[in-house]
RNA sequence: GGUUUAAUAGCUCAGUUGGUUCAGAGCACCUGCCUUACAAGCAGGGGGUCCAAGGUUCGAAUCCUUGUUAGACCA
């Protein structure tokens, strides 16, 4: 006896070892076989599954079990990403745990300990997606630290410095004070934030105040958050315009406490109605600042070290934290009088989007790449739709953002990554070269320096954004920097689609889009299909610090991978955030259970030779006209990418037309058996089902699938056709949809006078067309519970009655009937349908409607209004009668 | 502040080229059933001024304008 519900438990870890050992997701580049290929967004090898990810991945699953059950090569390329900053911190965290600190030991010796920490703990994520069950090609697992990965990266740099699209220089760069590296714009997060906001009077040098009025002004004030800062001032800057500073012109101030003298300088840039309208110009620490200073050729002061401490230069608060530094001038200017008053501001801060630390922005020498002439293709071919992006809203997001493109910083100080390519010599040329050795036989060729040796080339410290790596994804996988002709990359790229979150598009994909162009002079994907991102219900971000996160490997072992993956595909519609609750994985879980269900059905039946009975074959042909109807929809779905909306058709098919409709009027009584073209039919019908489900819920139907018929060994539903469509029988669909609404009129009768559904009723129609009813009446019989249907040409009195189409139907209860009730239900009917046929004969008989409207429509029309006319006929007698 | 997307049932969302009385689905809710595949179930039911105001049209949830509110991205 098999189990009254489905337990995923028992059954997932067996068949996702059955498709391992029998390599059912291996592929290979075959001429005979149209590819279809997406590479996995690439986790941080320091990640664990979250809900973001089981979303993400389900998604791919769906799309790549599908493509190879349709015939396609299809090539899922998994892999992980090397995550400088987050991985770098575990092992810093690793290191202390064991004692030993970072700055004590060499590179070597670090990045040793990284690879060790990365072979032990990185990459459970992809054992986690095995539990999903993601069918990637596990083969082909990338870590863009690999050697081939590492060296393609090293190759692509050299390559963009070489065309002069990589160059030094200084900037001013996003400094995160903690991870003591420079960050791209794209990795820092702004927050809002309550701050103070610091008037401070700095007092005009005497020598040129004193022209003669004793009380004049001694004192300019200036409004600043950051009061620390103002041993880095290089000048007080007021607007030309502002005649309350003109007198100022040409002056200069003394900083409080330190009494270096600045010059006040004028400038367009000052908003004159923030704060007093006079700013301080601090070059080293405000990017606007910097610009100004530049413009005014003034001193660039920076005060900060690496750490964020004050250094000798800020001369007053050396060694302090810039935040204690804030506490402890803010206070002394207090004392000295310096400070005039504090306000409460409304600002943001920027922060790390790793360590959280607060942004400083500090000049330093970096590497860059130009982003002008690179992204140019890769913005116009998302617009003309050359890559389409799903759903199409993004185009504008994307768009702007390719039109105001910075250049990327590339550079981090850091030691887990590439390595930049750089070589300096002693006077500080630099030589790009893919190794030491080919740098020492550049300088000496090209250089004629002959006299050089290893030993005087150091190769620059710096490690390359992570991002410089991932955005080879869906080429280096493939080998395709180093090897561009190889056999893969031909097959498979471009890749097809291509899944991922919209808060990593510019990040991520839109530099792949540019790699792609520049790389291989071709698109890297068609589809970009951008999810959700998935908050709790009350429509937070899931986060560790709210612990609204559910975790994901205690769901699946909750409601079955199946019933997870199908869970979050019910609300997953494209671009739209998914409001995740768990709920949805019960209703996951339910819908895997009504599918065991139906299938513990079948599987009890037997089978006799009896000959197959006239309503079943009905049934069935009926049933496949469903089938046929909803492959069209789902098809259609798919070109969409309305992942969500084919797997709702799918799960509306098997529950309400399957289970609750075809099932119930094939089922035989009880312990009675079936005819035997009636079970095969089914039995072919039901593997249907589970070809069609498969995509979304790989286990349970491989489990079904296999028990419905002897299968060969190392046979599977994932390899088996995708049903493909067939005709739709529409007249048959309207009968049966006829036959639904009169056993449901029944049914509603029953439920409202309180009648068991034990109670077998009697039922009579009164209709012209009986052939209408020939072959289904013993399908309304069974399925309502009714007497064998008599014909009637008149009213039966005192029957309860409703009418469908135009044919009035009669079940007498016996002096049973309500009159005041059926009175009324039939007014309100007839009121319908008089508001029905005057709505449309105003139609009708609007000339410009008829001329204006496709002439189907307008017969269409006429049809509505014929039926509702007989319709009235019939309600206005049933009412007369009733009145009797 | 700039750009942009949205607003439809208690909740989450469909509604594709303006055209079926078009106002839909799922969940939730209410009523009755432990009927022999399934109570993780069955049968039935109630529920919306389609954000507001104008406009275009024979016809508007759908197109246009303005406003309100919310989100996203950028500054």
């Amino acid at each position: 006896m098999i189990s009254k519900t489905y337990a995923p438990q028992e059954i997932e870890a067996k068949w996702y070892q059955y498709w391992l050992d029998n390599k059912h997701f291996a592929s290979k580049p075959n001429p005979d076989k149209e590819p279809y290929s997406i590479v996995i967004p690439p986790p941080n090898v320091t990640g664990i599954l979250h809900m973001g990810h089981m979303l993400n991945n389900t998604i791919q699953d769906v799309l790549i079990r599908k493509a190879r059950m349709e015939g396609k090569e299809a090539c899922w390329v998994p892999g992980t990403d090397h995550a400088s900053i987050a991985t770098e911190a575990k092992v810093v965290a690793m290191l202390k745990e064991r004692g030993i600190e970072k700055k004590d030991i060499s590179r070597e010796e670090f990045l040793a300990y990284a690879h060790e920490w990365k072979d032990k703990y990185g990459g459970i994520i992809l054992d986690q997606l095995k539990k999903l069950g993601a069918s990637c090609d596990w083969d082909r697992t990338n870590f863009t630290m690999d050697a081939h990965y590492y060296e393609s990266v090293i190759d692509v740099f050299v390559d963009l410095y070489n065309k002069g699209n990589i160059y030094r220089g200084v900037r001013m760069v996003n400094w995160d004070p903690l991870g003591k590296t420079a960050l791209s714009d794209e990795e820092v997060i702004e927050k809002d934030i309550q701050a103070k906001l610091y008037y401070i009077n700095y007092a005009v040098s005497s020598q040129q105040s004193a022209v003669g009025e004793e009380t004049a002004e001694s004192y300019v004030t200036i409004a600043t958050t950051r009061p620390e800062t103002i041993m880095a001032d290089a000048a007080i800057c007021v607007n030309p315009n502002d005649e309350r500073y003109i007198h100022l012109h040409g002056k200069t101030v003394k900083i409080p406490l330190l009494n270096r003298e600045i010059p006040i300088i004028t400038d367009e840039y000052v908003t004159m109605d923030f704060g007093t309208g006079c700013l301080k110009v601090t070059p080293a620490h405000d990017l606007n600042d910097y610009e100004l200073g530049i413009k005014h050729k003034l001193p660039v002061i920076d005060i900060l070290d690496d750490g964020g401490f004050l250094n000798e230069k800020a001369v007053l608060y050396v060694g302090q934290d810039r935040f204690a530094a804030r506490r402890n001038i803010v206070k002394d200017l207090e004392e000295s009088g310096h400070l005039v008053k504090m306000e409460e501001y409304k600002s943001i801060v920027k922060t790390s989007e790793r360590t959280g630390a607060v942004i400083e922005p500090k000049l330093s020498l970096q590497w860059f790449l130009k982003m002008e002439e690179l992204s140019k293709p890769a913005l116009e071919n998302v617009m003309n739709d050359t890559i389409k992006l799903y759903p199409s809203k993004f185009k504008n997001t994307y768009r702007s953002w390719m039109e105001n493109v910075h250049d990327w910083c590339i550079s981090r100080q850091l030691w887990w990554g590439q390595q930049i390519p750089a070589f300096y010599l002693q006077d500080g040329t630099i030589i790009v070269a893919k190794t030491k050795r080919e740098a020492l036989h550049k300088a000496q060729h090209e250089r004629l320096l002959f006299a050089l040796t290893e030993e005087d080339l150091t190769q620059d410290p710096d490690v390359l954004d992570t991002w410089f790596s991932s955005w080879l994804w869906p080429i280096a996988t493939f080998d395709g920097i180093r090897n561009p002709d190889n056999e893969d990359i031909n097959y498979y790229y471009p890749t097809n689609d291509l899944v991922t979150g919209p808060d990593i598009l510019f990040f991520w994909v839109a530099r792949m889009i540019i790699a792609g162009y520049e790389f291989k002079g071709k698109l890297p994907f068609e589809n970009v299909y951008l999810t959700g991102i998935v908050r709790d219900k009350q429509g937070r971000k899931m986060s560790k610090q709210l612990g609204n996160s559910p975790d994901a490997l205690e769901l699946i072992e909750r409601f079955g991978a199946d019933g997870v993956r199908s869970g979050l595909l019910f609300s997953a519609p494209a671009g739209n955030d998914l409001l995740f609750d768990e709920k949805l994985c019960e209703q996951g879980r339910n819908f895997c259970n009504k599918i065991w269900n139906a299938y513990r059905l079948v599987e009890g039946w037997t089978v006799t030779e009896q000959p197959i009975i006239e309503s079943n074959k009905l049934a069935i042909d009926w049933f496949n006209s469903r089938i046929n109807q909803t492959i069209k929809e789902i098809q259609d779905h798919f070109t969409k990418f309305r992942i969500s909306d084919a797997l709702l058709s799918l799960y509306n098919l098997v529950w309400n037309d399957f289970c609750s409709k075809y099932l119930e009027i094939i089922k035989p009584d009880f312990e009675q058996p079936i005819d035997k073209a009636t079970f095969n039919s089914t039995i072919e019908i039901f593997e249907k089902l589970t070809c069609l489900l498969h995509p979304y819920m790989p286990f349970i139907t491989e489990e079904i699938w296999q028990a419905l018929a002897e299968r060969n060994e190392g046979e599977s539903i994932c390899r088996t056709e995708f049903p493909q469509g067939g005709d739709i029988n529409t007249e048959l669909l309207a009968s049966f949809d006829v036959m639904f609404e009169v056993v449901s009129k029944i049914r509603e009768i029953r439920n409202v006078k309180q009648l068991s559904p034990k109670i077998v009723l009697p039922l009579a129609i009164k209709t012209d067309n009986k052939a209408r009813y020939e072959n289904i009446e013993s399908i309304i019989e069974k399925l309502a519970n009714t007497e064998t249907i008599s014909y009637v040409s008149d009213k039966v009195d005192g029957a309860i009655s409703f009418v469908v189409k135009a044919d009035e139907f009669f079940i007498n209860l016996e002096g049973e009937i309500d009159v005041e009730a059926e009175l009324e239900t039939a007014q309100k009917d007839l009121e319908y349908n008089l508001g029905f046929k005057k709505a449309t004969e105003a139609k009708l008989s609007n000339e410009r409607f008829v001329a204006n409207a496709k002439p189907e429509l307008v017969e269409r029309e006429r049809q509505k209004l014929a039926d509702a006319e007989s319709k009235i006929k019939a309600l206005e007698e049933r009412i007369a009668s009733l009145k009797g």
